[in-house]
DNA sequence: GTCCTCCATGTAATCGATTTCATGAGGTTA
DNA sequence: TAACCTCATGAAATCGATTACATGGAGGAC
């Protein structure tokens, strides 16, 4: 492959020209520029990315490391910041830490010596000594979708207490009062925060949540389905399942249908966390939408003002409540074809999530 | 950051002692080593790839191009790609070409100019001069999913005529003879060979496929709901729509339930490419699983197979048919519950995508 | 015509690792 | 004891770019 020096020799000029023609420095003749223009489309020249980042110490590439890539809810969010990474001029190195955090550790330690100019966690649950570290060392981090606590790092999250009070109250408007929740993790910055807002807001209406009506899930199909099957087998079942994020709503989807009962008749679901598909279940199930491409992209230009050396500022962006149909018609609207959102509008319907 | 300069001073060496530490090589003295390795963890020493890449001319990167990063399809095969390089010490780096040769060339320039080691890449529809030059200079290329005509680039993909063929049998068996399909672009050579794998199956079973039952879509969820639309507004609508893939089959569901028709007894649906929650959609929908993991691997492996000078051989790996219910009761079988797959069983029912 | 300035270009150091070849200490053998 | 070998280690070149500094020629001012 033609190296700058192949390119110098072929136009006639020195290595420092070929690099200013290489870096649009205007101290270049219009006719020497054209000439290393001519001798690179000759040579099919490319430009070494790795010699120049070991020159200039930066590689114009972010790390992001995500919990698990067959989740939709990581998939969109990395499209996000691939795509606002894309318009400032970065690639991104997607890790995939399958909420393990040996394997977390494992993508911090490969990133950091591919030397990436910024790294984007969504940490998993323990606080490693690597993470500690790195944080401590002041490189640039920022924290998407999930904190650590008593790591000072600058974050994006999801600010979920304002939906999830909404739905509490649409649940109650319904008529329903056993409302069971599938929590995620209580390791999980994110799990705590929905189980913490699930209570304040069943208590703040009046309601009770009787231990048994607390599923500890982990953010898995396979807990969310284990998690409603002990749910649907109590001597009192709920009326409605309210479960954490949407591999658990499909994992007690599975189960409530497994077992042959109707939605909502039987019993209700609501969902933290909207797909697409959530619209073609019949009936509709009614979630709490986050503004996941926004999470992406404000984690990106957080990061980058880190990287820049401009200040960052962690941000909380608010959820929405989307009603549809699998907690019961609502008594303030039509039927299910008119089944709208609390809020201002229902994001999850559509095609809102094509691109052009 | 420490560099191997201050960790051989530290630790009273050369920096030669200290890359043979980092590289394992055996003639170092145990006393030495450990001397290198306290050096390393009191400096907080990571070794710079950067710097180890430009000299060994080696990257351990692998870039993998592929077509939309929403896709569920695109998103399993990235995750099995991720796997298995990482099995073999590589890195995948993801580039979303979106669909658009623009995107895609934007991708190759870029994993070229980093040096990946190896290119998997999942084309857009147009040959462009760029994938034409990569292919002829000889670098270590793989087509992944699709293929071009004209390229001399060995290529893994799946074999989904005889699924086709089969799922054709299915219909007929169940009585079905006005069979539609929404395919996708014939720029593409997953679009034209599922097209042509129709149309040879209906013609072998005897089927009629007039003009209009042929829609051409791009494999996105707004052509499979606008296909649907006009496939149901003929003056005689199919009784099945059979879909080229999953996100059209979204969009044409999104449109037949929009429209209040009854699955399958107003119409059936089939798609090619199955996905999780295709099992929770009432009907479940009736269609033909992709090996999509192990296209990934089977990529990886080829592609390490010619980074590593050994020869490597195209590959077509077979679809199956998962028999549900959409398509209306199986004559040869049980209830809803009974659905069972017409292969060896229903790869898309219960956990088997979740991890441990 | 001389001198100075400006500016396009070139020379060479540098980034942090790997790797070839040299070196010298210590052990073996005759 | 001399000659030789083995082996751990070090010195220095190298990968392909960027960039500080040097240089020399053209043009302007006097």
């Amino acid at each position: 492959m033609a190296r700058i020096k192949d390119v110098a020799a072929h136009a006639g000029v020195s290595v420092a020209t070929v690099s200013r023609v290489l870096n649009d420095n205007p101290s270049v003749t219009e006719e020497t520029r054209n000439r290393v223009y001519a001798a690179m489309t000759a040579l099919n020249y490319r430009p070494n990315a790795v010699a120049r980042s070991l020159r200039t110490e930066a590689t114009r590439t972010l790390g992001l490391i995500i919990g698990d890539i067959l989740n939709p809810f990581f998939t969109e969010l990395a499209r996000a910041v691939e795509d606002e990474a894309r318009l400032a001029g970065y690639t991104v190195i997607i890790g995939n830490a399958d909420e393990r955090a040996d394997e977390q550790d494992h993508y911090v330690r490969t990133l950091l010596e591919r030397r990436v100019d910024g790294l984007l966690i969504c940490p998993t649950a323990e606080v490693t000594s690597l993470i500690e570290e790195v944080a401590r060392a002041g490189r640039p981090l920022v924290f998407l979708d999930r904190t650590l606590p008593g790591i000072e790092v600058p974050s994006v999250r999801v600010e979920s207490a304002a939906a999830i009070g909404e739905l509490i109250g649409h649940l109650k408007a319904l008529g329903h009062r056993r409302i069971a929740f599938i929590s995620g993790p209580a390791t999980l910055s994110t799990g705590r925060e929905r189980t913490e807002a699930f209570r304040a807001a069943m208590a703040a209406h009046g309601l009770a949540v009787p231990p048994e009506y607390l599923e500890a899930g982990d953010f898995r199909e396979g807990s969310g389905r284990a998690g409603a099957a002990r749910l649907l087998d109590l001597p009192e079942p709920p009326e409605v399942i309210f479960t954490g994020d949407n591999l658990m709503t499909l994992g007690a989807l599975g189960e409530i249908r497994a077992r042959g009962l109707r939605i909502p008749r039987d019993v209700a679901l609501a969902s933290f966390d909207d797909v697409p598909w959530f619209v073609h279940v019949d009936p509709a199930i009614t979630a709490i939408a986050q503004p996941t491409a926004e999470l992406g992209r404000a984690a990106v230009r957080m990061i980058l003002n880190r990287v820049e050396g401009r200040p960052a500022e962690s941000a909380a962006l608010p959820a929405q409540l989307v009603v549809r149909t699998s907690c019961g018609e609502t008594p303030y609207g039509g039927g299910p074809a008119a089944a709208r959102g609390a809020g201002a509008g229902d994001p999850g319907q559509g095609d809102e999530r094509s691109r052009s």
